[in-house]
DNA sequence: TATGAATGAGTCTTCATTCAT
DNA sequence: GATGAATGAAGACTCATTCAT
C-alpha cells in the first residue's frame, strides 16, 4: 500500500477532474439537461472550455464519468442500508427511502443517471448484459428486495418478482422526475399541517412498501 | 350535414398535419428531447424542414399540439371511466389502469407532455392558475379520487391527499420513462408465465391502489 | 388607332398588374425595403404569392417596373412644370417643388428608385450611357436648369454646371431620406406657428434655389 | 505609464475587431443594407460566421458598434472645429464642410448610420430623448449654427430654425447618398477644369451656407 | 388562371471541439 | 497545464421561387 504511487502532479490532476464533475452536477442539477454545456461548467470553476478536454475526451465521456458517479453513490448509500441487517420491515423501509432521498435530493442528476443526456447504453441486449449494467446492479438490489420480502413472508406471495420490482423501480423514477421538472408542483406549502423533507421521504417510501406487503391489518 | 364538409384538399393538410405529429412523437420516442430537432422530423417524412412550417407556425407550436393533443387523450379516456360511476373499488382500479394504459402506449409522449421540451409554462405561479393547466386537470383527477376514496372510508385515512396523489402520479411517470428509455429493460420476455400487456396494466394499477386502501386482509 | 388592339383578357392582365404594382408601392411606402417581400405584397391584394409570377417574372422584375413607373411619375411631373414656360426665378422654384414633393410624398420609392432595393443597374460607365438612363434624365433636368439660370444672368456665373446639379439633387435626395428613415425626426409640431405640407415644400425649394442665386438684395 | 499596458494579445483582438468593423463597412458599402449579412462579413476576412461572435454578441451590436464610432468621429470632428471659434461665417462654412468631408469620405458610412439598417431606435417620442441620442447631438449643432447665425444678423431672420436645420441636414445627407450608391454618378473627370475633393467638399459647404445668409450682395 | 405544396438557399446564432501558443 | 482563436456542424426560421393541379 504505497501512498506514492500517486505522484502530487496526478493528485492534482485528480483534484481538478473533481472540481469539473461538482461543476457539472451543479450546473446541471440547477439547470437540467438543456443548460448543461461545456461552456456553463467551464465558467463554474474559472476555466477555460478547452481546459476541460484536459481532464475528459469529450463532453459524453464527462456526462459517462458523471452517471457512473452518481451510481456509485447511489448503490452505496443502498448497500450500507441494508448491509446493516435489520428486520426487513423496517430495512425493507430505509432502503426505499434512500432511493428516495438520493432521488429527490438531485433529481436531475437520478433522471439523466437513468435516462439520456446521452442516447448512450445502446440497450444491452441480453440479461445477463443488463445485469451488469449500473442500471441493472440498481435494479438488482430491488428484485433481491421484493425476493426476500416474498420468501419471508411479509410480501404477497402472489407478486411477481420482476415486475413488482418495475412498479417500485417506476415509482421512485416518478418522483424525481416530478420534482426535476414540476418545481412548484401542486405547492408543497398546501399540504395540511406541513411536512418536511424527511417525513416526505418517509411518507413515500411507506407507501411502496405497502404496495406490496401482505394485509396485515396491523401495518404502520 | 356531410362528412364532406371537409374538402379533400383540407384532408390532405390534415393527413400531412397528422404525419408530422406522428413523426415528432417517433422522433423524440427514438431520441428523446435533445434529439427532437425540426430537421429530425422532416426528415423522418421525407420533407424539408421548411415543409414543416406551412403546418406549424414554430417548434413551439408543434410541441404544443403535440402536448395538447395527448392530454386530450389522456383526459378523454380518464373521464369516462370516471363518469361510468362504478363503485368505488373497481373505479379507482379502472382510472388507475387508464392512467398506466395511456402512459405505457405512448410512453414517450406522456414524458414529453409532463415534462420540459419546452421550457414553457413557466410553473403556474399559485393553486388556481396550476389547476387550469392540463397538468393541473390531470393532477385534479387523482386528487378527488384519494379524497373520495379517504372520505368513503376505502383508503386510509391517515392519508394526506396532495402528497398521496403526488405518489400516484409518481408510480405512473415513473412507468411511462422506464419504459420510454429502457426498452429491454430486463426484457418482458423473462418474466415467469409472461404477462400480456393487460396483466401487466391491471398488476401496476393495482399496486398503485392497494398502496392507499385500508389494510383489509380481504382485498384483490 | 385601334383600341381593340388590347383585348379583354389584356386588359385584365394589365388591371391585375396595376394592382400588383400598386401593393407592392403601398408596402415600400409602409416597410421599406426591409418589408418589401412578395408574401406581403400578395397579401395586400389578396392573392397567393405564386399568382404574381404569372404576371412579374421575378421580384427583381418586379422592382424595375416600379423604379421605372416611379422614374415616369417623376419626369411627367417635372417636365410638365417646366414646359409651361413661366419667367426664370418662379419656373426654378416650381420645379425644384415638384421633386421635392415627390420626394417627401413617397421618400421610400424615391429612395428606393434612385439607390439599392436591387443593387442593378452596374453603374453605366460612360457619361453617355449615363445620360440614356432614368437617373440620367432626372439628373438632366437639374443641369439644363441650371445652366439656363447661370446663362439666363439668374444663377452665379461662377457656378459649375455638374457640380451644382449634384448638390441640388443632393438636397432632394437627403430629404427623401431623412423623411424616409426618421418618421418624426426632430417633431414637426415644434415648428413655430406649424408649417403646413405645402409650406415645407416651398420653403425647402426656396432654400435650393437660394443658393444658386446671384446676392439681388432683393429676393423672395 | 506604458502603452505596453495593452497586452499583444489584446492589440491583436483589437487589430481583428477593427478589421470586422472595416470589412462590415466595406460590405455594407459595396451591397447595402441588403447585402450586410453576418456571412459576407467573415468571408471579406476569411473567417468563419461564428469567428465574428467571439468579437461581437450579435449582428445588432456588431451595426451598433459601427454607428457609435461613427458618431464619434463626426461629432469629434465637427466639434473640434466649432470650439475653435473663429468668425461666424467661416466657422459656419468651416462646420458645414466637416459635415461634408465626412458624409462623402464614407458615404455609406454615413448612410447607415443614420438610416435604418437596424429598425432601432425605435424613434425616441419627445424632443428631450430625441436630443440624447447621436442623430440628435449631430442635429443641435446644426440648430444651434443656425440660430446663432440668425440672431448673429448672418443668416436670414425670416428663417425658422428647425426646419432650415433639416435643410442642411438634408443636403449633406444627399450628398452622402449620392455617392455612396452613384459610384460614377455623372463621372468626376466630367468636370469643367476639374475640381479636387477640397475644393469639391468646399464648393458644397458654400451652397450650402449661402442658402442661408442674408443677402448682401458682398458674400463669397 | 390561380393556388397550395414544397423546396433550397440563406438568415442569425450556439456549441462542442481542436490547435497553436 | 491552460488558453484564446477559430471552426464546422447544427439549430430555428424566412423567403423567393417552382410545379402539379
Amino acid at each position: 500500500m504505497q501512498d506514492s504511487e500517486i505522484s502530487p502532479a496526478e493528485r492534482r490532476r485528480l483534484r481538478v477532474r473533481g472540481a469539473i464533475l461538482d461543476a457539472a452536477e451543479k450546473v446541471f442539477a440547477e439547470e437540467g439537461e438543456a443548460g448543461l454545456s461545456i461552456r456553463r461548467i467551464a465558467d463554474e470553476i474559472d476555466y477555460s472550455p478547452a481546459a476541460i478536454y484536459k481532464y475528459f475526451s469529450s463532453k459524453d465521456d464527462l456526462v459517462d464519468v458523471l452517471k457512473e458517479s452518481f451510481f456509485g453513490r447511489l448503490l452505496g448509500t443502498v448497500h450500507e442500508i441494508i448491509d446493516r441487517r435489520e428486520p426487513f420491515s423496517a430495512r425493507a423501509r430505509r432502503c426505499m427511502a434512500g432511493y428516495v432521498r438520493i432521488a429527490i435530493e438531485k433529481p436531475h442528476h437520478y433522471v439523466a443517471a437513468f435516462t439520456g443526456v446521452r442516447a448512450d447504453d445502446e440497450a444491452p441486449s441480453d440479461a445477463q448484459a443488463f445485469d451488469d449494467t449500473n442500471k441493472g446492479r440498481a435494479f438488482s438490489v430491488l428484485t433481491d428486495m421484493v425476493s426476500e420480502g416474498i420468501e419471508g413472508g411479509h410480501f404477497r406471495p402472489e407478486l411477481d418478482t420482476v415486475n413488482t420490482a418495475k412498479s417500485v423501480w417506476a415509482s421512485i423514477h416518478g418522483l424525481a422526475m416530478m420534482i426535476a421538472h414540476l418545481p412548484d408542483f401542486p405547492a408543497t406549502a398546501s399540504m395540511p399541517g406541513g411536512m418536511s423533507q424527511a417525513e416526505f421521504i418517509d411518507f413515500h417510501a411507506d407507501l411502496i412498501v405497502r404496495s406490496l406487503e401482505k394485509q396485515s391489518g396491523v401495518a404502520a
